[in-house]
DNA sequence: AGCTCTTCCTGAAAGC
DNA sequence: TGCTTTCAGGAAGAGC
């Protein structure tokens, strides 16, 4: 599913082939996960892309509008989340439709950016320049950007269960369910470690792992083990090196150990039982039948 | 306030 | 074999 290292090679895919292209026309399939549908249609045609970047898991393409509304629009994102098995292609107008492809933004060379996506988790939806602070705001840090420093004063304080942390976009942005079991295996710590019990050692082994195996990710292209293609429809690679992720039962690589899965902040987490040792928990005073 | 659980959706895979 | 059930997950909203 696409989280941050996916959705940074979708962006770096479109970002080689966008900028320059003007939108000629939109048409839309189901729009239940489209915030306004209708704004689409009025206010993208005629509009020129001059860049596409990341947020988090969001993609943000830069449009300066050009249409019926050019004379009084500011600059405007169009901003995409993938969800689960959002897809954001670029194909020829005359290529075949694959099925649940919702939103067909028509360009000037011939070329349409499609948007697939099978359970819609999806989102879309246009933010105008005045606004993409206040967007930006409600999303926490770039894992790839942050300091230890800054890193340990958003986990020390926290009752929470570190993986749940993990995943919270108000903290880190763009690290889901694969690349939070992964670093939490890379730092040897407990996806249900309460965040606050953590020493400052094990944080900083979390940051830097965190860093790592993002990095790592982005090389080999990202983790495709469901939908995940990238903008030429090609798969990721990183699925090759998942360590504990969709691994239950299987040999630790550190280890032998066999690989567990529980569920922690209501998500599946796949950890080492040995290398990841559980939170100690207060043994319950268990009453024994003297009779 | 802070944290966890539930809900949305579909198709693949497991279960019977 | 074929039908039914379960499961996956991002993030909003409900519940505790």
């Amino acid at each position: 599913m696409p989280e941050l290292p996916e959705v940074e090679t979708v962006v770096r895919g479109l970002r080689a082939s966008l900028p320059g292209r003007t939108i000629l026309d939109v048409r839309l399939g189901r729009t239940d996960f489209i915030d306004d549908p209708v704004a689409l249609g009025e206010q993208l045609p005629g509009s020129r892309i001059l860049g596409v970047t990341r947020l988090g898991k969001f993609i943000a393409i830069d449009l300066v509008p050009g249409g019926t509304a050019s004379h009084t629009s500011e600059r405007l994102f169009l901003i995409i989340h993938l969800g689960m098995t959002g897809q954001l292609m670029t194909r020829l107008a005359s290529d075949p439709v694959p099925p649940h492809t919702h939103v067909f933004f028509g360009l000037d060379d011939g070329r349409e950016l499609r948007y697939t996506d099978v359970r819609r988790f999806g989102r879309i939806l246009l933010v105008p320049e005045s606004k993409i602070g206040m967007f930006r705001e409600r999303l926490g840090a770039e894992p790839l950007e942050i300091t230890l420093k800054e890193f340990c004063a958003r986990f020390s304080s926290r009752g929470a269960r570190v993986k749940a942390l993990l995943l919270d976009q108000g903290i880190l942005r763009g690290v889901g369910n694969i690349y939070a079991d992964e670093s939490l295996f890379r730092a040897r710590i407990h996806p249900a470690r309460i965040a606050r019990k953590l020493t400052q050692t094990q944080l900083a082994r979390l940051h830097q792992s965190v860093r790592t195996i993002l990095t790592t990710a982005i090389r080999l292209r990202g983790s495709s083990v469901s939908d995940y293609v990238d903008s030429d429809g090609n798969r990721g690679e990183f699925q090759l090196r998942h360590r504990v992720y969709q691994r239950e039962g299987k040999p630790c690589v550190r280890c032998r150990e066999k690989i567990r899965r529980v569920i922690v902040a209501g998500r599946s987490s796949h950890f080492c039982p040995r290398c990841q040792p559980a939170p100690r928990v207060r043994k319950v005073q268990r009453r024994v039948n003297k009779s």
